[in-house]
This record gives C-alpha cells, structure tokens and sequence, in this order.
DNA sequence: AGAAAAGCTTTTTTT
DNA sequence: AAGCTTTTCT
C-alpha cells in the first residue's frame, strides 16, 4: 500500500479529478481529518486509531495539492524519533520534497529559530544548551552568592521550581509575588532571576528557555513573528495532550494569523503533567480557535476487542475526559492475562517463561516487550533475562550523551565552541587532575563575581597576577593556552581529528589507560563511538546543537530481542504481546506520584495503565506480586486497584504460580488480606472479590521458607523499638504481651497488633 | 589537594 | 545495599 502512494506521489502530482489513491486508505473520519485544511482542525485520536498516518497523509494531501511548499509547512512533535519517523513517512508519499518540511521536536524548532534571532534576547547564535548537571552547577552557584544551605534547600528542588515557571511560559518579572513559595523563605523568584542573569552571561539558556525565548522575540519583534506566521502556511501538532502552557502559547502566537493549525492527541494518553503538559490546552484550542473542526478517530486497528473491552473499562473510571469509544472491527481474539505472583522474581521467571513459549510458537521477540512503571523495576528482569539468555534491549535507558566522559569529553568540545562556556570550563579543568582544585575554582569565581567578567577571563587575568600560587598558577595558565591552540587549531583541521587531538592532548586518554577500574574500557569505547557519531555532522556546532537536543545515538544493534522500557517510554508504540508486571499498590499506581498529586495524579497513572494496555496487539499480560523488595526489604503488597476495574470477561486469571503454589500462598499478606484487615470490602469491585475467592481455594501448609524467616526476624521486637506496619505505617512499640504488641502510631494512633504484622526499621 | 570516611538518598516518569 | 555527595582528615 506505501508503495502505491508512493507512485502516487513521486509521478503524479499534477491536479485530479476525485478523491486522490491515498485517501481510499482512510476510513471516513481519518479522511476528515486529512481533507480538512483550511483552518483550525482538533483531532482527538484514540489509541491505534491511526493517528500517524492522519498526520502523514496530511502533510501529503498539502503538498500535492500544492497548498504549500514543503518549507511553509511546520510539525512539531515531543521525540526526535516520532520526528524522524513522521519524516520519514511523508518520503514514503511524496519523495525527497519531505526533506525541506519544518519536521522536529518543539525544542529542535526554537532552537533553529532561536539561533537565527539570538542577539534580540541578548545571546549570540553559538550559544550553548545546558544539560541538568551544569543546571545544577550553576544554581548552587546562585544560591552559594545568597548563602542558602545545599542541604537544607536543594538545588535540584529549585531547578524543578524554574522548570515549571518555565512550563508555563512565565520569566522571572511574571512570576507573581505570591508564587514564590517556601523555598529559600520566598527567595526562589529571585534566584530565578539570577539564574537568567548568568545564564545570559554565559551565553547559554536551558531547555525551557529555547520555548521562553521564542516568546519573548516573537512578542517583542513584530516583523519576525509576521515572518514565522506568514512562513507557517500549515502547523501540524502531535500528542497535543502532551503540550505545556509555553508551548501552546508559542503554537498560538505562530498559527494566530492563517489559523491553518492541525492538533492531534488523545486526554486519555496525557501522561506527562509532571512535566507541564497541560490537559487543560485541548480545552483552550476550542476557546481560541471557535471555528475548530473536531475530528474523533474511534476506530482502533491495533488491539483485540478483549483488550479494548479492557482498556476502555479501566479508563471509564476516569472522571473530565472528553469521551471517546474506541471499536474495532477484528475478530474476538485472547482474553488479558493476569497472574498473581509469589514474589518479583518469580514474576520475572514466569513472564521469560511465557516470553520462551511465544518464541517456540514462532514469535518474533521484536514482538514482544515488556513495559514497566518505574525503571528500577527492570533490574530484577534483566537478570532472569540475562540468565535465561533471552535476548533484550532496554529502550530509554542510560543515555550515551549522559555519561560521564560523554559529557567531559563535549565539555571540551564546548569550550572550543564559545569562550563564555564557564560551565564546561569548570568541569573538566581538573579533569584530568591538573592540580587546579576547589580553592582555586572559588578564587576564580569571586573574581569573576567582582569584575563581571567570565570565569574563562577572570582565569586569563589573575595568571597574569601573583593571586595564585605559583604552581597552580602555571597549571591554569598552562590550560590555557592548551585551550587557545585547540581554538586556532578547529580553524585548521576538521573537528574528527580535532576531537581525537583534544583527548589526547589533554590527557584524558590517558587519565583512562591509566585507570584500573573496570568502567574504564567501556569509557574508551564510548569516546571511540562519539567520535564514529561525530563524522556524521559536517562541523562542531551542528554536533553540539545534536547532542544537546537529541540526547541519544540510534542503537541500530541487529537481531531480535524483547523490549523493555517504562510506561511513559512505550507511548506511540506497538506490540504483539506486551507483559505488564508489577500491577501492586504503591508500584502502581505509585505512591509517590499520589502523595504530590491526590485524585489527578491517580487518573494520570490510569491514563497510564490505559497506554499499556494499548500498546498490545494481541494479548497483554498483567501481574501483580505478593511480595516485594523495596529499599531491600520485604513488602508485602496489594494488588493495584487497577486490576479490578478490568471487566471479569476480559480477563482469564492465573493464580497458581507453577510448583510452589500451596507454600507461596502462606504469608501475612493473604492471611490478613482475607481478613479484611487491609481493606474494607465493600470498596472492592468485582475483581478483588474474584481474586479473593480463588485465594480462599489455595491450600496453605505451615512451615514455609518465608514465614520462617519472617518469624526470625520479628522475634526481638522489644518495648520502644520503631517499627513499620503495613497499614498503619510507622510507630513506637508501647508495651508487648506475648506476641501482642501495643503500638502508638504516628498516624493511627495508639492500637494493638499481632507481633507478626509489624516489621522493626 | 587528594584521600578516606561519613552520611544520605535512592525508586517515577524526560524533551 | 549501594552509590553518590559532602565532610573531614592528612
């Protein structure tokens, strides 16, 4: 079918009668989606529904229609992989024209944008993009100038603050007074403000300011935002559920004019509000766009029926959706699995087991993968993957421009780039140790402070000095002018062989022969590998704007091999069978996201149980453990309430775990769980009652390894001790008779409780 | 300045 | 429990 269009698209691009090829793929809202291109369109575009293709087929449907050239088309979406793939896409249709479309990230946008226009927000064009650690670095910096105490505010906290100021599109003069807060006692506008004031002086900005920037030149110069309008004939959003108040703004202010704007997303897959996004912004298009056509894609080609049924259960619980009905006209297929577990290793073992009989049924382990809530639950499934020799790839892992000697090795790189990077300055002067320590760093800096030069400067002039000892001083000095022939030397060679003259000059290299550790090889490597990814770039600067916006290198690693990724990773992807482990209470939903967030932050980690569901094509597999090791101890755990929104006919439930089922089923968790002592009854829904149920069947034998141990370790329980129970949470042991324990709660209050309920800290 | 020790968080999700 | 950061010691 892609090569139909292709033909299409490549030969004949000249005026028809009808409705063109491509079209006659699309069902009848899809096409509406697509055809309607003048003037404000929202699609709300349900999972599986084909939302890709609407948006490609878009963006062909206007250029062989000859509503704009390529150049005059913008589509923004959050990752550089949905941009490469939408790219990539639109080629399919209309060939090598899809080279010149405006196809990015919303931050690879404002950065090309804002290169052009960088001097009317005080920068120059080859500023530089801070990564978190020289964030971090500059903001304690900020906060030592105040004397706040690192520990008793952190900076991190601080850098979350301006991030969301920065989400939501204010600078620091538009923070209102009573926004400041309890950090650093109100202080944490002014910090804000600082913190722009330097990053200005180090002619760089962070990721929120690409968007913030834009604001203020489009705002602030009448000419440029009329040119952006007037150049955007067509805007085209992806995920639009994912947008921050900044980004929508910056949306607004491009499209205001032709109003030609294209908004695809689904409030069901909003999964990012920690991060800004507003949901709040598909309500806003309506607002600001009065004439929006809206568009529903609700029929789903992905999944089965039983895994719709499903998902849009769990996700009905959801109060302020907008509503959509997804359905789907396949055949019924298998039901969703769900397995209670022992414990997560055995859950591990059970889904590599499944996983095993997949591939023996000739599925490809490209199919297959297996999706997580937070990324500390991977550990225990590489290992039984490891074990087992199943082939795995972690998606979103570690990034390769996130490691160390990555970032040393680009702080060089930077250094070359801009004279003012004092950032990059201060990370890698003593690396390789050149004896250019704290207390000359700090010397440094308070120059710098009190002549209002940069940190690179105030290093030229105090060697000219006798400030400094006069060891350290022909260090600095010596560093340099290493720096400086570095400098003249990018003018001469290209910056491959620069990068390697670089590393080798400076000692870092050597600095990594010489260390025994056994990261060191791999430390190697990745340098051998950033200089492979810098023959991809034509000259420094581009390589630099990659890696600070892009992040991560394609691992283009052959065979096939399970995917294992986080929730939020798996959005906008798609397999045939997808495991979804650790359905618990506390794991899922998480706990922490619920202590910040209450009843919405609950609905977002449906949403996200929603997404997961989603992403399965033909079964989903979900399984919650009984017990688990959290800060290496034993929780005993309940099952995620999730699990009994899931209708029971869509469902076949699994609850014997193989061998061990009559000893595993013996613990403190079912016991008191039947009980009731957890819960109250008439608050579980079908599933709970169905769960229990097949519990009740369970033969329980005394004697088994866990209560054993349990036994051991609850024995010196003793009058005053702290302990830990599972449902009134901390408290102090105020008197012990037998194995009848009273307990002073620090929440619960004063209660009495079985020895073996609670667990000493 | 550098090494050793102590202390503290980690484990939500990321362009 | 481990890894990281900060503090302390030489």
């Amino acid at each position: 079918m892609t090569k139909k269009l292709f033909e299409y698209g490549a030969g004949n691009t000249a005026s028809f009668k009808g409705r063109p090829s491509y079209l006659s793929h699309l069902n009848s809202a899809q096409c509406d989606a697509v055809e309607a291109l003048d003037g404000p369109v929202l699609v709300l575009a349900g999972a599986g529904t084909g939302k890709t293709r609407v948006l490609t087929t878009r963006l062909a449907h206007i250029l062989t229609t000859r509503r704009a050239f390529p150049g005059q088309i913008l589509a923004v979406t959050f990752t550089n992989k949905a941009a490469r793939e939408m790219r990539d896409r639109v080629a399919a249709l209309v060939g090598p024209l899809a080279e010149d479309l405006w196809i990015g990230t919303f931050h690879s946008v404002a950065a090309r944008i804002l290169r052009r226009h960088a001097e009317t927000v005080t920068l120059k064009p080859n500023f530089t993009i801070l990564d978190t650690d020289d964030q971090i670095r500059l903001l304690k910096q900020v906060m030592e100038v105040e004397n706040l105490d690192h520990s008793r505010w952190p900076p991190r906290a601080l850098l979350g603050i301006i991030q969301r100021w920065k989400d939501r599109g204010l600078v620091p003069k538009s923070v209102s007074a009573s926004e400041s807060g309890e950090f650093a006692n109100g202080k944490s506008v002014a910090l804000y403000g600082e913190y722009q004031r330097r990053l200005l002086t180090l002619n760089a900005c962070d990721f929120g300011d690409l968007l913030l920037h834009n604001l203020s030149i489009f705002r602030e110069n009448e000419t440029i935002l009329d040119d952006y309008q007037r150049r955007f004939q067509y805007v085209l959003v992806d995920e639009y559920q994912d947008t921050n108040v900044a980004q929508y703004l910056w949306l607004r202010l491009l499209a205001m004019q032709n109003r030609n704007i294209c908004c695809v997303g689904d409030d069901d897959q909003s999964i990012y509000s920690w991060r800004g996004a507003e949901i709040g912004n598909i309500l806003k298009f309506e607002k600001d766009f009065e004439e929006s056509k809206i568009v529903r894609l609700e029929q789903n080609y992905r999944s089965t029926p039983e895994i719709l049924a499903a998902a849009s259960a769990l996700i009905s619980n959801n109060r302020g959706r907008l509503g959509k009905n997804l359905w789907t006209e396949a055949a019924g297929g298998e039901k969703v699995s769900l397995r209670s577990v022992w414990d997560g290793e055995i859950e591990a073992r059970e889904i590599g087991e499944d996983i095993e009989s997949l591939q023996r049924a000739g599925t490809s382990l490209d199919a297959i993968s297996v999706l997580v809530r937070a990324s500390f639950q991977m550990r225990e499934l590489e290992e039984r993957f490891m074990k087992t020799s199943i082939p795995y790839r972690v998606i979103g892992g570690p990034r390769f421009y996130e490691r160390m000697e990555i970032r040393d090795a680009i702080a060089y790189l930077r250094l070359i780039n801009s004279t003012q990077d004092g950032l990059a300055f201060e990370r890698i002067v003593n690396t390789p140790r050149r004896g250019i320590g704290t207390t000359t760093i700090k010397i440094l800096h308070s120059f710098s402070r009190a002549s209002g030069v940069s940190l690179i400067e105030a290093a030229r002039m105090l060697v000219e000095t006798d400030e400094l000892r006069p060891q350290i001083r022909r260090a600095v000095s010596k560093f340099l002018s290493d720096l400086d022939r570095w400098r003249s030397l990018a003018a001469d060679i290209n910056h491959v062989e620069l990068t390697e003259t670089v590393l080798d000059e400076s000692g870092y290299t050597e600095m990594l022969l010489n260390d025994k550790s056994p990261e060191a090889p791999g430390r190697l490597e990745n340098l051998k590998e950033l200089v492979a990814a810098l023959e991809d770039f034509d000259a420094l600067p581009g390589f630099l704007e990659h890696v600070s916006l892009v992040m991560d290198v394609d691992k283009t690693d052959g065979g096939e091999m399970v995917s294992l990724m986080t929730l939020h990773a798996a959005k906008g992807l798609e397999f045939e069978y997808v495991f979804l482990p650790g359905w618990e209470e506390g794991t899922f939903p998480n706990q922490r996201s619920m202590d910040e967030g209450g009843a919405a932050a609950l609905e977002e980690e449906r949403r996200l149980a929603y997404v997961g569901l989603t992403r399965a094509k033909k079964k989903a597999y979900i399984s919650f453990a009984a017990n688990r090791r959290v800060y290496n101890q034993w929780q005993s755990c309940i099952p995620s309430r999730f699990i009994e929104e899931l209708p029971e006919e869509t469902v076949e439930t699994i609850f014997d775990s193989g061998v061990h089922e009559d000893l595993e089923m013996r613990s403190v968790y079912s016991e008191s769980f039947l009980k009731g002592e957890y819960w109250d009854e008439k608050e579980r829904g079908p599933g709970f009652h169905r769960w229990k149920n097949s519990q009740k069947n369970t033969q329980t034998i005394e004697g088994n390894s866990w209560a054993v141990e349990y036994k051991k370790a609850s024995g010196n329980i003793v009058k005053g001790q702290r302990i830990f129970h599972q449902k009134f949470g901390y408290g102090k042991v105020l008197l012990v008779e037998g194995d009848n324990l009273s307990i002073s709660f620090e929440k619960a209050g004063v209660k009495k409780v079985k020895e073996g309920f609670v667990k000493p800290t």
